[in-house]
DNA sequence: CTAGGTGCAAAAGGTTTGCGGTTAA
DNA sequence: TTAACCGCAAACCTTTTGCACCTAG
């Protein structure tokens, strides 16, 4: 696991949570983490992952995915990049753009705005789902 | 007001509903969106402000945003646009695509996937807020 | 007349918080 | 040693739902 910003404390449970979340590639929920995280560290709690997982965040180790209302997903992907969301299944996929350039050079923005953040989501159905349809 | 889909009734409660977030330039959530509309019918409940905002989305006359966790907030631009959303005061604005072509065909997708929405949002200072730090 | 809509209150779902006990550094 | 962290339960906020009453067409 990366290290955490001085004055951070390292804890079982930042430790096991953070290695849930770098090995799921499915964009856990905090439910899923707290049930993965469980069967390595039975005594923690809900409480205790939502806090781990905001944590986490904010020292930039993992990313907070959401789309419209849904339970918030995370994210250990730290490349720029989007996600496809599969509307049918749930099913959440990194995406990569082609191409290089400032997504916010392609739009007008408010004279004097300042950009920190880009957030893409595409939704629609994704392969499997086409299939069956 | 535009029609409704056939079979769907007019109501006094759809109708002034609808005009408060056409008239709104602010994109107000459910709980703004309430109190205005309360000032000209006074015994709408909060509950049918939330299912009228849901049938106008699901009809196309408003659009739903959504930024993080916040609360849903409704847009009566029905052209194709995206929103810089202000971290220090929450204001939510309109915002255009310079040029033209699919947003879509920008993006690396899973093979067979078929995308049925695009979500841009950026996030930021608005200029004023840029002024004020 | 009657299917569809409304108002109310209660519940759901996701997330945050207060507090007393625990632990990494 | 002690500030930071955890577990628990309760609170919070937004949104949805069940049900009896109402009303547009």
């Amino acid at each position: 696991m990366p290290v955490l910003p001085g004055g951070m404390r390292m804890t079982t449970q930042r430790r096991e949570v953070y290695e849930v979340v770098a090995t799921s590639c499915d964009h856990p929920c905090a439910g899923m983490v707290f049930d993965r995280v469980k069967k390595r560290a039975p005594s923690i709690s809900l409480a205790t992952v939502y806090n781990v997982l905001e944590t986490l965040s904010r020292c930039g180790l993992i990313k907070q995915i959401n789309v419209d209302r849904d339970a918030t997903r995370y994210c250990p992907n730290l490349e720029d990049h989007a996600h496809f969301y599969c509307e049918a299944c749930g099913e959440v996929t990194d995406i990569y753009r082609k191409g290089q350039g400032n997504i916010e050079k392609r739009w007008e923005l408010p004279d004097g705005a300042r950009v920190t953040a880009v957030d893409v989501a595409l939704k629609g159905r994704c392969p499997r789902c086409v299939e069956k349809s």
